[in-house]
DNA sequence: CTGAAAGCGCTTACAG
DNA sequence: CTGAAAGCGCTTACAG
């Protein structure tokens, strides 16, 4: 027995009467054994509870079956729902999670991060950071000195030469106005999230495409920046009617700030979706039961997740068979689409 | 050179003129070394960017500094709270987390999973996983097979031989109820979690002693068993309302459901909380702009996180120091206290 | 204060 | 189909 009282291949080996790498040999599943030794040595497997150290198989074959996650806080809704499909299809490929929660988007400890990464040999990986300020120069930080492939999602896909998958954020803000045209509004206010997240910039071009062009004429109201918290989304809606009395319809960005928004209508006697439509993006649970219950954008965040894990194993596996070089990936971005959940802030298609 | 082109320790050797393991001591930061090899060593391995192959440590030293977290799916509020402190000691300490999601509190899947964090050589194991069922029968596997030591934190806290941090949630239940007393209320419903949640129980006992108790008589109202979806909460005010028409205040075991009771009121024509007060458990953020504003029972998630990491750390410690054994860590639960958040949705103390 | 030797538990060529 | 040898990149005694 070896330190710790674990088991080790050499008494498995023993037991069977067998040299080490035989049992290796059954261990990795490989073709060349014998029917009969094979299921002696599974046997025995099973009987004494034997499992394979990890750290030696890593060693001995440069590769540590992990998976680098780097995520932002869980308080935010999206990174939390992509870290969940990020998790299932990891465990489903054979592949451990080792998870780095980062404080804020635009933190200083990205060095100590990747280099503790590098450390522990991941084989690959999974950067589900939004993009914010100018925290998109990492990347190529990432990209160069990582020797691992490394796939973004959320936030900074697309926009860097790295593999990534992506939500459509354009796209959300253009269905959220669209659903408010066809409802009838003429005067559509924005609340967006903080002007430095990318997410935001893009929601509300997609809104500012979409109100410019509409058959109606210039159908954007004012807009109010917040920080996606429900406190903003209130604070908003008071300044977002005190510019511009007449709005008859908000977008936020988020549907915490969405929430704010009603709570604010309650409080000023102004009737959801009588007198103002409604619409956030997120569809959290709860969403449903908000007073009145929320319209809202959804984005396919656990697809994000899955697809992420499958595209870093691909490279994995592309680079183990030396085919290719680390970041010699396609540099694809798979951007998904969002969609609308009608309910009942807002008033349905004319 | 190594495979994969990543520098070792006897790059870092050659360059510095001296053998494997002075730059071992270095790394290390043992005190046996003549300062100005100390420093020469330090400066190339800064230059050249050298970091140790934690795969090979790990097999020399006998640890990973890896902590295994064991976490129910991210959906529910509470466990992704623990895992936020969880993260943050944990990197504190200079552990990494390898992450394990479970899908459902009542999983098959626990030998799997203890066999992967067994295999991965982990030198601890923190188990986030609310009691559910019969599911505490784990804790004893867990106790024997896993050869490091174990912290439990949440649902499972107390109940078992194994070192825990908990919540109290007897008293939560009871700090619920007393407020809702002092607001003047006399026929107290409860919306509980599922009967076979220990939390839930706890939480109904602690309902069910104070309103027993009360200087008013028996003030408990009926009981609905939701299954702590805001829908779930909706349905509960009706059933309630319906078993009793006087009820005048209703304790819910989650904010979610006590959304569902908000929802429903509005839609019954209840004014809250003028006609019925209403409290939650989870103090989740966008309770304070529900309509309206929730009072709720905080729990101190994070905490319990940082308190589990710093609780394997000590054993883990001790162990290493060969003055103990895997388990033999005094069976101490540590129980933090919940309290009450007042807002709008109940009646102030009369 | 520093180094040569051995070993952690596996796997990878190389023989046979 | 199976095994003896060497090595992955470190650290742990043991010398000096």
């Amino acid at each position: 027995m070896s330190q710790r009282g674990r088991l080790t291949i050499r008494e498995v080996a023993e037991a069977a009467g067998v040299s080490a790498q035989t049992v290796s040999r059954v261990m990795n599943n490989r073709p060349d054994v014998a029917p009969d030794t094979y299921e002696r040595i599974q046997r025995i497997i099973a009987e004494i509870g034997y499992s394979p150290n990890m750290l030696a198989r890593g060693l001995t074959q440069g590769r540590s079956h992990v998976l680098g996650v780097v995520a932002i806080g869980l308080d935010y809704f999206g990174p939390s729902h992509v870290l969940t499909g990020i998790d299932q299809q990891a465990a489903e490929l054979g592949y451990a999670i080792s998870l780095n929660l980062i404080h804020r988007p635009e933190t200083g400890d990205v060095p100590e991060i990747l280099s503790g990464l590098f450390a522990r040999q991941v084989d690959g990986v999974i950067w589900a950071i939004p993009q914010v300020g100018s925290n998109l120069d990492w990347s190529h930080h990432l990209a160069q000195h990582l020797p691992v492939p490394v796939v973004l999602v959320g936030g900074m896909a697309g926009q860097t030469s790295l593999p990534s998958i992506g939500i459509d954020n354009r796209a959300i803000g253009r269905l959220a106005t669209e659903h408010l045209l066809a409802g009838g509004a003429r005067n559509i206010g924005l609340i967006t999230g903080p002007q430095n997240w990318w997410e935001a910039r893009e929601r509300e071009a997609g809104w500012r495409e979409t109100t410019a062009s509409s058959p109606f004429g210039d159908t954007s109201g004012p807009i109010f920046e917040g920080d996606w918290t429900t406190a903003s989304g209130e604070e908003g809606l008071h300044r977002l009617l005190a510019a511009s009395p007449t709005m008859d319809a908000v977008f936020a960005s988020n549907d915490q700030m969405a929430l704010g928004v009603l709570h604010a209508a309650h409080t000023l006697g102004r009737r959801v979706p009588g007198d103002l439509s409604v619409v956030g993006v997120d569809n959290m649970p709860e969403g449903s039961h908000f007073w009145p219950p929320l319209t809202t954008v959804h984005q396919p965040l656990g697809d994000a997740g899955v697809l992420a894990v499958e595209r870093v194993d691909d490279a994995i596996r592309r680079l183990t068979s030396r085919r290719s070089f680390p970041n010699a990936m396609e540099p694809l971005t798979t951007q998904l689409q969002p969609k609308v959940i009608v309910r009942e802030s807002s008033r349905p298609a004319i």
